[in-house]
DNA sequence: CTCTTATTTAGAATGCTTCTAATCTGATTG
DNA sequence: CAATCAGATTAGAAGCATTCTAAATAAGAG
């Protein structure tokens, strides 16, 4: 019986080629642990997680990578624009891959994100920002609770 | 010479009584410190501050209040209405005696927050909640930067 | 005034994030 | 391909805001 190679093989050949060259386009090594957190991050559509989300899915994933470097990496994917983080409470501070113009659902249960596209929702009636300030992005938070 | 009583005393009087009404309304026994908080943070129109500027600014008003009872009393204002909490940053989370609908700028290089009246603005386009759960509020940060 | 219960408090504990200094790795050069 | 060196990673310490704990205090009822 023949053992068949899966599939995935091929593909995490050819996105750690990706990865790579998009960690170079943003001026970063690409080193082991930022294209494994890379791929953990970008290879499952849109996410939203936390430092400590990431942690635990990379130790999962059998990736040593200490919890300093998963730091480093979130706030430099966010600086190069790989990421957006999201202030949505006191508490939670998450990550999110999809880096679109999308709003959110909270839902202050149990701290769970939703997206909304960019394209439903529009805020209008802006005040012009104070003299010398640019506008940088507009957050919206829909804080939802079950009924 | 006669020294004239300043007009403060009487509002101090008139303040300090509708204070406690306000805390009773609350379910909130009017304690000294209660009493002096609610006065700091009421007793000069809009004001967004964090659990350490109050807690210095009690100090520098002469009032000895603990940092476990700021927190207490922050939150319990909160929970009775008389405060919003205000998620910005992932470091820095406002108090807001405004309790109104109104939105903020967030001013990212110095977090200070500035109101926007919530008459001015409006989100359209909502998608309506996931089943089972209602909207609790919508919030709209405008973050803004110097130029 | 006494009792009961809520409130306050100092200080310890927690949790998340950043810092530090040492070690390691990727990329370049000879 | 070995040496080099700046950049990256790491364990653990440190930092900070917030919450917890258990004991002391104060408010309100009777």
């Amino acid at each position: 019986m023949v053992r068949v190679i899966p599939s995935t093989a091929k593909h995490a050949h050819r996105d750690s080629h990706d990865l790579t060259e998009r960690l170079r386009a943003a001026g970063l090594r690409p080193t082991r642990q930022r294209i494994a957190l890379a791929g953990l991050l970008f290879d499952q559509g849109d996410r939203h997680l936390t430092a400590e989300d990431l942690h635990s899915e990379a130790a999962r994933a059998g990736v040593k990578v200490s919890l300093a470097t998963i730091y480093n990496t979130l706030h430099q994917f966010t600086e190069s624009g790989m990421l957006k983080q999201v202030a949505v409470d006191a508490h939670r501070s998450y990550f999110d891959t999809n880096t679109g113009s999308h709003q959110h659902f909270y839902c202050e249960d149990d701290g769970a994100l939703i997206d909304i596209p960019g394209e439903a929702i529009a805020v209008s009636g802006l005040p012009m920002p104070p003299k010398g300030m640019d506008v940088e992005r507009v957050d919206v938070v829909v804080r939802i609770r079950k009924r």
